[in-house]
DNA sequence: CACCTTCTTGGTCGATCGTCCAATACGATT
DNA sequence: AATCGTATTGGACGATCGACCAAGAAGGTG
């Protein structure tokens, strides 16, 4: 019957509170969370988010970037685990079309880029999230034979990206239906005619 | 030296209102607004927002729908211009790296579409801005001969916003450079190998 | 047991918030 | 000059905010 030890209770609140910081960013904005909802949300006291987080700005950067980091790992684990590059990019945008553009996951996402352009901390942390992902799909591209990877691998994420935010305003746009205009990028280039 | 009619003042604040309102949703962010910041940066004061608007959201929603509907109507009048579709694609895409995703109109637009999510009225004025430039373009791939110009128009908006969304981490991408890799959609669409 | 560290409570502080309103100022109209 | 409608002022209201802190609780260790 031994309880929780102060430690383990520690950490239970630190994540229960990086929980509910990732959902309320993305139901009502990062600037509107504070440290009251954060509490409630979290069932714990608002007294406490200052005791284990510097400042809510701190709580928030962390929130962010233990979220979209797993969101990233996965997206390359799974264009290593397709067949050829051709199907990595389809499975890519076929798992994009999971997301509605106004969902939990996609609005931290964004949010984490608006907050990023205020933020300098955050801003490096998520380029470099991002850095390593275009460098996974480069390297891939580039097996591929593309003499330009770098491009193609920034145009993908770009209109994965945008293709979300539009998502939000429309829902039926798809980004499988992109997947046969995005299929040549994982060819070898041949020069100025392609 | 007859002065400003009072009908004239009117309009003058309303447009200083929406203006400021323009500049700080890109500085501080949507939620972050007050209308004692409005007021200020207006040169007028508080108690005058809730007599020329009925609310701080319609005021911010009215201020985002006429922040870029110019900006829209400017690059569809861009596609116009130009000689010819491949060449509008690429004056297109030199025209958005004039925005680096962290100055002001670009930031507007991204903060204008996560407060979409969460206000109807500012996401159908929106998708409506977004179908209409989404038409245009449409139009011009299929006089260019593409028989799936809907979704080479959605792939090259999306590619926009996502580049500038990934510009606000990392100055050094291009849009121009993607030019190359979007510059076979311009072409007459050949069946499944294209 | 006493002692230490970590965690939690409950509350205060000054500041800011959106909205509303009575009083006033001012141009236009009669 | 008297009147009307719009524009503006200055302040009020209750609510919420981030940050902070003294006091106490709880588990670990001597």
């Amino acid at each position: 019957m031994a309880g929780p030890t102060n430690a383990e209770r520690g950490r239970e609140v630190r994540a229960r509170l990086i929980a509910a910081a990732q959902e309320l960013i993305a139901e009502i904005g990062w600037n509107a969370v504070s440290t009251r909802l954060l509490a409630e949300r979290a069932g714990i006291r608002s007294g406490l988010v200052h005791y284990h987080f510097e400042s809510l700005q701190a709580l928030l950067r962390q929130a962010a970037v233990e979220g979209m980091r797993p969101l990233l790992e996965g997206a390359a684990a799974g264009l290593d685990a397709a067949p050829d590059p051709p199907g990595a990019v389809e499975a890519l945008l076929v798992e994009v079309d999971r997301y509605t553009g106004a969902d939990p996951a996609s609005l931290l996402v964004i949010e984490a880029y608006l907050a990023a352009t205020r933020d300098p901390d955050l801003r490096d942390r998520m380029r470099e999230l991002m850095d390593d992902f275009r460098a996974h799909l480069s390297a891939m591209l580039a097996r591929a034979g593309r003499t330009d990877p770098e491009e193609a691998a920034t145009l993908i994420m770009a209109a994965i990206d945008g293709l979300l935010l539009h998502k939000s305003l429309d829902a039926r746009l798809s980004a499988a239906r992109l997947a046969p205009l995005l299929r040549h990028l994982t060819r070898p280039s041949n020069g100025a005619a392609q």
